[in-house]
DNA sequence: TTGTAAGCGTTATCAA
DNA sequence: TTGATAACGCTTACAA
């Protein structure tokens, strides 16, 4: 009796199936047309008393298909990316892919790391969750040809298959919410713009509809989310210089929207009563915390799921044409953005 | 020029560099001393303009040793377990191996699909996040014989590296506080029990050092995660059997620590003026919600870090002792545990 | 110090 | 309908 069993190789089916690895092979590959009953039955019963199961390695490198995929998230701490995880992993779950999972932590030397590793995988695809990623990371990711998709993201002058939100249409769901509970000066905030498209689509939607009310005052400001000094100064100068008017506050996304609740409970400043909020991303405790945060939802599962969809498309056939697909969100009103009157 | 230009192989290295396989392997492994300096010059020049990265696959296949980990996680929405992930993989990228990430979403099937998949790749070890997983799941996972270490979770009956809180200690820190705090009625608050041995210990320990103040009355409860109905009526009926004293509950993990604060909202409970509250996990809303929520803070990152340690440890020797390694927990007193008076 | 050749567990080619 | 046999890209005796 070994310590260790090492696992059955196809050899040994074979050789217990009393015929060859050929044969065994074919059983395996679905082209069990092409074999007599009695084999199919001898090989068939070989295989569950070794308790077979094939080698991805082997295969992996035979076939060059290794059924892996490479997940790259700039921040795992980030709930939205997890729920996004959740959809992606269900779906390669489906289709029989593996992931390979990547934190760079928003490091750039990380991701140049993790490409490398990927590469090295052979894995057939890869899926990017680029939220908060710097530019010059995403050119770079570009380059490895690899069948890739994006999430919630796009590169400049780089056609890649992205999968996310329709931001100017939930932007302008949650402005004209604002818009019609009365809300007479608004704020735009978010993480500094960058060249991130989501922030930028946002704010864009955000001003578009504000084009046709002229007396609703606005502006936006960009704050790096661990500078806590420099979001409460923010908000309070916001504050007090639209003092005496109904003042409202639009988060860009849930990681921002957590700092603001901070940063307000610092400054002692009360949304729904002395100011409405609202911000992109659901959270769990939106209910919770005092009257409620008024959030825009992502279809976040969905968006992962789509997203391994399409590598999968792309992996099987390179040839298919660049898209963008965009899922709605849904605006869940809660008491943050209802002002006293 | 080719479309999809195939990766290098050791062999055109070895051309380029004007000599065999063996060399090029040999520089790659660290028996560099073995190499001639010329030859090093030349071997280093080839890798670098072809941009060659061994292939894991052949290597996996070869030797046996794919560095790649399995992790098995029961629910990843949970946030507990993305941040002990967060440990394990920052110990992974230290330590050159990747994870294979696997999601079993309290799915029992999942798990048996899953473990014959990770064993297909041959992961040299695995890490297993059971919170909430099923015992029969874990009992199966046990003979896998792989280098395994279970976090937070042990199995009864078998011997197997364990890695989580101190239980004990921080369920014994979290009820003298409440005790010192002056509450006259406690609820201990979990998930049904089982034999999932943290929920246990911890009502064990509640029990203990209640046991020394008779004058303090106690219970506890189990109620599913998913069902709201149970838990608002088992809340309102310990509000209301020890009306008159300070009542305080203390919730066994995060999960259910935000259903509660769910149901107290719906009941119109108040925690902190009407019921005392504390719950383990600490959650990133805690402070957010009403006068904040006291927390149990597990030390989540390290946990998963040092589970990745340990797991190495087993694969590079099987023959060391297994062990389970507690860490401490730290109180984060906030509004919710101080009484009116 | 360097190179040759065998073999890891598959799949693909070709012949029977 | 079957089965040898040669790769896939690497490591590792064993030779030179």
């Amino acid at each position: 009796m070994k310590i260790r069993p090492s696992r059955a190789t196809i050899s040994d089916v074979a050789h217990a199936a009393r015929t060859g690895k050929t044969s065994v092979s074919r059983y395996l590959n679905g082209e069990q047309h092409l074999l007599s009953a009695d084999l199919k039955a001898r090989i068939e019963e070989a295989i569950a008393d070794l308790q077979y199961r094939p080698s991805q390695m082997a295969r992996g490198l035979k076939r060059g298909r290794t059924r892996l995929i490479g997940l790259i998230i700039a921040d795992i701490t980030n709930p939205y990316s997890v729920d996004v995880m959740c959809g992606i992993e269900a779906a390669c779950r489906e289709r029989g892919f593996t992931l390979l999972m990547c934190n760079t932590n928003n490091e750039v030397d990380l991701e140049q790391h993790y490409l490398q590793l990927l590469s090295s995988y052979q894995v057939e695809g890869i899926v990017v969750n680029a939220v908060g990623m710097r530019e010059e990371v995403l050119s770079r990711l570009q380059q490895s040809l690899l069948p890739m998709v994006l999430i919630d993201r796009k590169i400049p002058d780089f056609a890649c298959d992205v999968v996310g939100l329709n931001n100017a249409e939930a932007a302008e769901v949650a402005t004209r919410h604002l818009v019609d509970n009365g809300y007479e000066a608004l704020l735009f905030l978010s993480e500094p713009l960058g060249s991130v498209n989501t922030r930028r689509e946002r704010l864009q939607a955000f001003r578009q509809v504000l084009a046709v009310h002229p007396h609703i005052q606005h502006e936006n400001a960009e704050v790096s989310l661990h500078h806590a000094a420099a979001l409460d100064e923010t908000l309070n100068a916001f504050y007090h210089r639209y003092a005496g008017k109904r003042r409202a506050i639009m988060v860009a996304n849930g990681a921002m929207t957590l700092q603001v609740a901070r940063a307000m409970q610092r400054i002692n400043l009360r949304w729904g009563d002395d100011i409405g909020l609202l911000g992109f991303d659901e959270l769990e405790w939106a209910a919770l915390a005092g009257p409620g945060i008024t959030t825009l939802k992502q279809p976040t599962w969905q968006i992962g799921y789509a997203a391994l969809e399409r590598v999968i498309a792309r992996i099987e056939s390179n040839d298919i044409p660049v898209t963008e697909r965009v899922f709605s969100g849904e605006l869940i009103i809660r008491g943050s953005s209802q002002p006293l009157r």
